[in-house]
DNA sequence: AATGAATGAGATTTCATTCAT
DNA sequence: AATGAATGAAATCTCATTCAT
């Protein structure tokens, strides 16, 4: 049950050092963009000596991956209750929608921290990060919302790979972008738009 | 008319260099991704010492706005005439759509490289490069089409910058996604169920 | 008789502890070589924490020292008996190589410890950890023999300096790299060969 | 005939600058020691900057093993000819050692230097990282003259491997202890010192 | 028009040591 | 007596850019 590899339990100091780390990590990425997010700068933001994150994470790779899982983390409790209740396929996907501005608002560095590495981080071998990484914990979540509501006949017949990736694209990237050319934007707002829009195009006809 | 400011025009040669780099630069991105696509490597490719590079262009800033305005002309050549052809704001949908993929599918590594670049180049002045960019010439046109196409009652009321954002991520994001875990994924087939899937988000109700 | 500088008699505990971690230490160096023999390996080699050795030691010269120490006291109680044991010089020589041997079967790891030591590890001066450091406890004893054979009409004239150093080299250098290169060798059958070696290169001619 | 990887033949400059460098990690290396070798000390003897070394050489690597290159071809054009001018083994034994001391008065500072890489540096691999390089070009030379020797009856029965080892430790190892603990020494009479023991410790008996 | 050579700024990582508890 | 936490110095390597020829 327990992993083999013996590691000595974290102590109290070095969980919440670590979760602070992380959160300056998101910060600076979000903030100033992954390229410019040292380790130096890092540490700036987070009042202490850049060794200090050398001590805590073995590379910026664990620093980033650990980023990941507190982000993956907080996101499927963000979005799990709120899937859950709901009966429909149609009610889940608006779920979907609308939970995922909700996350963006309620913590934006880490939303777009994790954006930022997605599409910017290498791994040691050269490819990306998030290669190597539970990134899709709800991607078959989706794909099995989707498929659902087709069986039950309250979805239309389409491509489930190609509408699961276009809802979760919408989530990442549209929202993402439009959030970069207007800043203040009200992402609920944003969110029921979408949501109308992907229920037009998924219901079934007769509907 | 006249130019603002005083360069002398570019022989045929130089023309011609500042296209093969432009070509190899484009090909060393697409296939190897951005953060190894150094100076070193494209001149590499291309066969040419590093310093021919700055020799034609003023930096490396330089060289990727070429690229992209390169990309830029080519796409608008081959999605205009399309959506030209079409008359109603469905049919330019379905158009751009279908078109988009036909670009991406003819040239593939100049498609890559944009995007790359779009995702992670970044100014002097730490912004995307892009931000600076005439990237979007054609996002006016697609909101236009949307604009015209609920002004005649073809579309159904939403808000225009959402759908266009959403249809321009799908061409961008959602397709690349699935290239790049489907590589050997037919384009074509994907861009027809988007079409579908456009056409029932926005079209009239009563239609 | 009463120590020169004024130092708090150790205890026992603290006796016992410098043991440990100096036989660690040695364990460390010897398998993974001087340049990977960090604190922190040997500190998680012995399962203590890495400040347990500062706390005992005054920093990693001295810990290094005390190895060396022990070391040279090891091999003098290994040596010295089966020196005295031999009347002649030519057996004095043959103990010494033949006995050299023995110690390196008995401790292995302190052995290549000291090795690594002698050829890696600096002082804070810069200058080879062991220039100020007692090692050479045996040195003027191979010369004296030496001089001893000669005098007594034993040995030839040669000069004993470049004789006693061919022989030291012979037990730290010529068998070290012969147990690298072929870890299974037999070492008493290997200082036996140096034995009738050196025996034929020192005896007087006469004999 | 060529090697298959393309390299771009060198430079008339890029040759000397090779050297240049290489001679300078040399000096640095044999007085200042391995450890304190470093790439911005060696740029510094030089009289350029750190990444100047790094256009001419891949890695640190490279270097140290261009200069080992550069030794074992300089020590080879020393003593072949001195061994092909003897006709006796055991004069081709004396000749090696001379040879030696000769090669080590006249590059003292090239033969220092490959020692302190032999012993200290290690590979990218953790291992040593002359364990991946010719260095014991002469080695199966030496072997092959006390085998010879001993066929033609004019050395005694010995094994050859611990032999050979011994006269390989008294050049690089004996003679560089001397060295170390008296600079002054004169390598000729120390040599035929070491000839004339050699000399006793493998003649056949009979002479 | 082209190039080999040189450069400096900056990023990650390692490690012995120190300090407060 | 012991330890977790923190630190600063130093080392290697990368890369866009510049210069003299």
């Amino acid at each position: 049950m327990q992993p083999e590899t013996e590691r000595p339990a974290r102590t109290f100091t070095e969980t919440a050092r670590r979760a602070q780390i992380v959160g300056c990590a998101a910060d600076v990425i979000a903030q100033a963009g992954y390229e410019r997010a040292t380790m130096a700068e890092i540490a700036r933001q987070a009042g202490v000596a850049k060794s200090v994150i050398s001590y805590h994470f073995a590379d910026k790779n664990e620093l980033l991956q650990e980023l990941i899982r507190t982000a993956v983390a907080t996101f499927t409790g963000f979005i799990e209750p709120r899937l859950a209740a709901q009966t429909t396929a149609r009610g889940k996907i608006s779920a979907y929608l609308v939970g995922s501005a909700d996350y963006m608002t309620a913590h934006p560095s880490l939303h777009l921290a994790v954006l930022e590495i997605a599409f910017k981080a290498l791994g040691p071998d050269g490819l990306p990060l998030v290669a190597s990484m539970p990134l899709e914990t709800h991607k078959p979540t989706l794909e099995h919302i989707l498929l659902d509501g087709q069986q039950a006949g309250e979805l239309r017949e389409f491509d489930v790979q190609v509408m699961a990736g276009l809802v979760r694209s919408a989530v990442t990237h549209t929202m993402l972008l439009a959030l970069r050319f207007s800043p203040g934007l009200d992402m609920q707002v944003y969110a029921s738009e979408l949501a109308t829009t992907f229920d037009l195009a998924t219901r079934a006809s007769t509907s």
